[in-house]
DNA sequence: CTGAAAGCGCTAACAC
DNA sequence: GTGTTAGCGCTTTCAG
């Protein structure tokens, strides 16, 4: 494969002008610049990128390391950040954990290896090494909520609580009382690492917790894996269980899906019999049935600030923020007062 | 930073004997070893990757372009890809084109630039340039539909035809006569650059021209956006626009979705009113209301078929293939005959 | 405006 | 076993 040495030897010129041509410097005369792109074009000249890289010092390229991206909520974010870098003209350097912490922490190494200049991580799982690793290499990091904000480190702090305690709330505010929450991952929910699943059942629990004066009773069915596969079978065994409920919360969208399913199997009518509320407000809400009341989650504001303070920690140095980002509950069909006690079985 | 020569000053050995260590190369002894890894620890080494990559000749490495990781189609496929080739011990470059035809040509050449050893390319859009850089690089690609088989070029072709076929065949022997076709991208149908879009149309159009015959009669909305949002403007369009039907057929799940909810939005009841066939049968299918008929492609087969033919062809150099990937339909419960006329407005 | 040459950090012969 | 060293292909002073 041609190298900028056969191209420079075609074109009658050094390799530094070559390198001029290709990375637009305007310091060529134009009559060079045709003798050197002819050259180019004839050998099918392509740089090579590792040899740029290594011979650039610092690179223009940001590194995002997410969960899952089948999840929707992922995928919009890894979009809408890949959208954001390329904006500011910094490439995007891409990889998924599938949940696996071993992982997170082999991919946080390969991108110290690709010399990022910054690291995004959203991911549910955390490894403390992560955290070293990245001191020791000074990598300008920002988390979604795993992270505590350092020199280097910021992190988005998502306010579950607050969307959780809205979403409870406006279920107390409806006249429901036994509320059923929802939860993924018996991993998850329990180890402190997967921090963004955990909060959110804490949350739950917390509000339950204070709304209990107001006659708010919690109940929770969890089982295994973030998606609608396990948000049905969540479903199954809590009517199996024989829980009682009138409205359920689900720790994410992908699992309402399943659990409107599963009561829908059941024969109880959403929002009549249950009201049900997700978590994250993807676009998936608009068209479930009924459609899905949900807590919003602001991705693309998510994204923006990811990348925006990133860049401003690489580029002005600035120190790590702690960054909160409100949610807000999404009201759609999915919700309702209870029916009235009488004629209920 | 520390680089190499740091760390075989600090133990008392030469780069050789660190790199060796640093890539497992069990020819070093056990003591030199240890020393090594006591000085790569205390100094925070990390190999840089370009250099390493420049200094290697070949790449482990295989390069992925789809065209939307929105899509939960893209984003399966994405995954079952990276699993395959982290399975066989290949890294896995990814990018995502957003549907650009222009930003596909400067991926592929960044790919170039990354010197994959193979690339997939699963795209709705294609650009006749690429097929050229790819060949005068002499990059072993594989294409889904978009591509044609040449020496370093293989093709999965998958039997859209078939499968629309089999969709609105089954649709007819319902009873069904009217069927509408809802298809996105005013520019993907007309513009054969986005293939597998307008071999979807195509296939549509040609199994109703068979069918005509037994009184199938075709109907056609078209709106922008690959969506939920678009199936939903192109239900209300068809609707407003009067079209008469009992079946409609979507060219993707996710517009499948907006239809349903079109659909509803109307009055109109699935399956009762109007069945309803979607296309890929994502996993979404399961979670819709009712639950989705659609036409199957086999996503974790593709991406198997994918990483395994472009490997040999990397390692074996065996030529390029077309290969042939069944789609079937696959019956939930969005599909019923059409209710007897008599009652209709 | 252009060229010569010194790296960038690592790998892989090849020698010891 | 371990060290020496010549590249890998590009960028970037620094002269001219």
């Amino acid at each position: 494969m041609a190298n900028i040495a056969d191209v420079a030897k075609l074109a009658r010129v050094s390799t530094a002008t070559v390198s001029a041509v290709v990375n637009g410097r305007d310091i060529v005369e134009a009559r060079t610049r045709r003798r050197v792109q002819a050259a180019i074009e004839k050998l099918n000249y392509q740089p090579n990128l590792y040899a740029s890289s290594l011979a650039r010092r610092q690179q223009r390229l940001l590194g995002l390391i997410v969960s899952d991206i089948g999840n929707p909520f992922f995928a919009e974010i890894a979009q809408e950040v890949q959208r954001e870098a390329l904006a500011r003209d910094y490439q995007l350097a891409f990889a998924t954990t599938d949940f696996s912490a071993p992982r997170l922490l082999a991919l946080v190494r390969q991108m110290v290896g690709l010399r990022v200049a910054g690291l995004a991580i959203m991911t549910s799982e955390m490894e403390p090494q992560v955290l070293e690793v990245l001191a020791r290499h000074r990598v300008p990091t920002i988390f979604e909520d795993v992270g505590t904000a350092g020199e280097l480190v910021s992190n988005i702090r998502i306010d579950y609580e607050g969307g959780i305690f809205m979403a409870v709330k406006y279920l107390a505010d409806l006249g429901h009382r036994r509320i059923l929450f929802v939860r993924s991952h018996p991993a998850a929910a329990s180890e402190r690492r997967f921090q963004s699943l955990w909060r959110r059942s804490q949350a739950f629990l917390a509000a339950a917790r204070t709304l209990a004066p107001a006659g708010v009773r919690a109940e929770v069915v969890q089982c295994a894996g973030p998606g609608p596969q396990a948000g049905l079978q969540a479903a199954q065994r809590a009517i199996a269980d024989g829980l009682r409920f009138t409205a359920a919360v689900a720790i994410a969208d992908p699992v309402a899906l399943g659990l409107l399913r599963g009561l829908r199997q059941a024969g109880r009518r959403v929002p009549e019999d249950v009201s049900v509320i997700g978590f994250d407000n993807s676009y998936l809400c608009d068209f479930t049935e009924p459609p899905l009341t949900s807590v919003d989650v602001p991705r693309v504001a998510l994204a923006r600030m990811a990348v925006e303070t990133l860049i401003r920690n690489v580029e002005q140095q600035e120190p790590g923020k702690v960054l909160a980002l409100p949610t807000r509950l999404f009201l759609r069909e999915s919700t309702a007062p209870p029916r009235p006690r009488r004629g209920r079985e």
